[in-house]
DNA sequence: ACCAGGACTTAAAGCGCTTTAAAAAGTTCT
DNA sequence: AGAACTTTTTAAAGCGCTTTAAGTCCTGGT
C-alpha cells in the first residue's frame, strides 16, 4: 500500500544534507552551479530516500513541460510501432511523451483536449480525421504535426510516406519479375487511396502498359479483397499479379484466389501496402510496402522540436520514400 | 503557433466576472456553494476565454490526483482494447489514465517510473513480467492492480480469466460436436501455459477421454503451430480436432493442414485462444475464447478505486470466466 | 591588509490551481 | 429592528518544484 504521506519531497533531501532545496534542484537536474562535493552528497541522499521528482511540480515551476502530446489509435499496429519509436526520438532531444487514444467512445477532441490539459508543447497527431481548420485551430494554441495524412494548403507540418512511389515500387517489383497483366484493388476515396491508384497508373503508364491497366473496386477491408478476387475469377481472364491498397484488402484477395484453386505465387502473385503484423505471418508471407516507422518518427519529433526550440514558424512537409519489402507472394511470372 | 503567454488562467476568468478565483474554482468543478447566477456567469466567461484548467496545477493543488497509471505493451491487440475500456471505466468513476508503454528500448521499470512520475496515485499493469518481489515492492509505493497474470502468494489484486476454464469450454464444445479425437498444441513453459494445458486435461478426463489425450509441443508463435501440425500429418493418424495454446499457433495449425490439403474445418476442426484480431479475419474465421476485455478492465478500475477510495487493503483476486467464440473453423465431426 | 572577481549557495517569489477558515450578505423570526 | 442563522464569497496559505537576484566564501593581486 501506498504509504500517503511518505513520498520524499525535495525538500526531504535538501534536509537530509543540509543544503537548501535550490541547490538540491540544480544538482538533480544537471544544471551548472553546484560543486562537485555537494553534488555526490546530493545523488546519494537522493538516491537512500528513492526520491523522485514529482512532474507535475516541475512542469508546474519551469515554464516549460518539456511534454509532446501523441494522439494515436490504439487498435493500430502502425501506430503501435510509431509510438515506439517516438518515444526513443523524443528521449533523446530531452522530451516525454503523453499519450492519448481515440477509441470508439472517446473521439480526437477530446483526446486532444487531455493532451492540452496536460501541457503539451506541441501535438504529434497520428492519422488525424479531424478537417484542415480544425487542425489549424489547434494549431494556434499549440503546433501540430500531422503524421502519415497528406494535408495541403495548410500551415502545419506534414510528415508522411509517398504512397504514390510505394506503390510505384510495388509494380516495378511485378515488372521486373516479367508481370504485365497487374491489376490493383483500389482503396476507396481518401486521400490515400487516390495517392495509391495514383502511383499505379502512372507506374503502370512508365512500363508502357497502360493497356494494362485494371483498378478493382475495394476499400480497406479483406472483404474487399475478397469481392474483387472473385470478380477477377468470374471475369474469365486472370491477371498474373495483383497489387492491393493495404496488406487486409491483399489477404482478401489471397485467401479467395488460394480457395479457388488458384495457386499463389505460383499462378498468381500478390503484393499489399503497409508491411503490418499480418504481412509477416509466415502463411501469408506478403510482399508489401512498409512505412519506415522509425524514420517517419524522428522526422515529426524534430518538426516539433524545430518550432518549440528553434524558432521555426514555416511549415514544412517530410515525404519519406516507402520501402519495398519483398516476400514470398510475389514470385516470377510462370510461362 | 502558440502564443505562449495566452493561455486563460483561471485569474482571467475570475476578473472577467469580477469575482474571486476560489468562487471560480468551485464553479468548474462542480463544487457545492456558488449561487446559480454566479455559476452561470462563471460559465459563460470560460467558454468566451476558452479556459481550460491547467491539470498540473489542479494536480498539485490538491493533494490527489485521480490519475490512474496504466502500463501496457503498445503492440499487443489485446492490450489496445483493455486500454479502450479502463478509459471508460476510470471516467465513470473521475479518474484518468496516464499511459506508458513498454517497447524493447523501455523496459518495465522506466515504464513504470514514468507512471510515479506523474503521480499516478495506482498502478495498472497489464501482463507485467516482471518478478512478484519487484512488484510487491511497488506496491509498497502505490496499489498495484496485475491483470492477466496469475499470481500467488502476493498482497496484490489481480484480475484474469480462468484460463484453464476457457480451454475447458473449448473442448466441450468440440466434443459437443461429436469429436474424441483431440489434440492440444501446448504453448511452452509460463503460467498461463500450463492452466490452459491443465484445462485441456481436466476437460477430456472429464468427458472419459483420458485414452485421447495429446499434447503437442508448442509456445505462442504460428511457426509452432506449423511444426505441430505438421508431427501430426506426420504421425500418421490425425485427430479430428485441434485446440491451440492460443490464435497465432491454431493459425499454424490450420494453414498447415490446408496447405497439406486436410479441410479445415471439413476433415479436422481447429481452435484458438484469445480472439485477437486474427481470429476474425473471415479467411481463418477461428472459433476461439475471448478475454472479456470489458469486464477486466472494469474490475481493475474497480480494483484500484476500492484501493484509493474506500480504503480496502486486503489483496482481492477477480477471476473472470473466458467466453467462448463459435466461428467457422469448428464443426460436426465427420462421419 | 584590502578589494575585485570567481565559485557556490540560498532566500524568496512564483507556476496555476485547491482549500479552508472566516468575512460578507441574505433570510427568517421574534 | 436585532438576534440567529444560512447561504455566498473570498483572503490567504499552500501543493512541490524552478529560478533569479542576492548573498557568502575564497582566491589572488596590489
Amino acid at each position: 500500500m501506498a504509504d500517503a504521506g511518505s513520498r520524499p519531497r525535495l525538500e526531504d533531501v535538501a534536509a537530509r544534507v543540509g543544503l537548501s532545496t535550490a541547490s538540491v534542484s540544480l544538482v538533480l537536474r544537471g544544471a551548472p552551479g553546484p560543486s562537485e562535493r555537494t553534488r555526490q552528497r546530493v545523488l546519494k541522499a537522493a538516491a537512500d530516500l528513492g526520491y523522485q521528482a514529482d512532474r507535475n511540480a516541475s512542469l508546474l515551476a519551469s515554464r516549460r513541460s518539456r511534454l509532446l502530446g501523441v494522439m494515436v489509435d490504439v487498435h493500430s499496429p502502425f501506430h503501435a510501432d510509431l509510438v515506439e519509436h517516438l518515444h526513443t526520438a523524443a528521449e533523446e532531444v530531452g522530451y516525454d511523451l503523453v499519450l492519448s487514444t481515440q477509441t470508439r467512445s472517446r473521439d480526437e477532441h477530446t483526446a486532444v483536449e487531455t493532451l492540452l490539459a496536460f501541457r503539451s508543447e506541441a501535438l504529434i497527431l497520428l492519422g488525424p480525421l479531424a478537417p484542415a481548420d480544425t487542425l489549424m485551430a489547434l494549431h494556434r494554441k499549440a503546433p501540430v504535426v500531422v503524421v502519415g495524412r497528406r494535408m495541403t494548403g495548410t500551415e502545419l507540418d506534414v510528415v508522411r510516406t509517398a504512397d504514390d512511389d510505394g506503390v510505384g515500387q510495388i509494380v516495378d517489383h511485378l515488372v521486373g519479375l516479367g508481370h504485365r497483366s497487374i491489376a490493383y484493388v483500389d482503396g476507396g476515396k481518401g486521400v490515400i487511396a487516390t495517392d495509391r491508384r495514383r502511383g499505379y497508373r502512372t507506374a503502370m503508364r512508365r512500363h508502357g502498359l497502360d493497356e494494362q491497366i485494371r483498378v478493382l473496386h475495394g476499400d480497406h477491408t479483406e472483404a474487399a479483397g475478397e469481392r474483387a478476387a472473385r470478380q477477377l475469377l468470374d471475369g474469365g481472364q486472370l491477371p498474373t499479379a495483383v497489387a492491393a491498397f493495404n496488406d487486409q484488402s491483399a489477404i482478401g484477395v489471397l485467401a479467395a484466389l488460394t480457395r479457388a484453386g488458384v495457386a499463389v505465387p505460383g499462378a498468381v502473385s500478390v503484393a499489399g501496402y503497409d508491411d503490418d503484423a499480418l504481412s509477416r505471418l509466415s502463411c501469408f508471407s506478403l510482399t508489401t510496402v512498409s512505412q519506415t516507422a522509425e524514420a517517419q518518427a524522428r522526422h515529426a519529433v524534430t518538426a516539433a522540436v524545430e518550432r518549440l526550440d528553434e524558432g521555426r514558424t514555416a511549415a514544412r512537409e517530410v515525404v519519406l520514400p516507402p520501402r519495398l519489402t519483398v516476400r514470398g507472394s510475389t514470385t516470377v511470372k510462370s510461362a
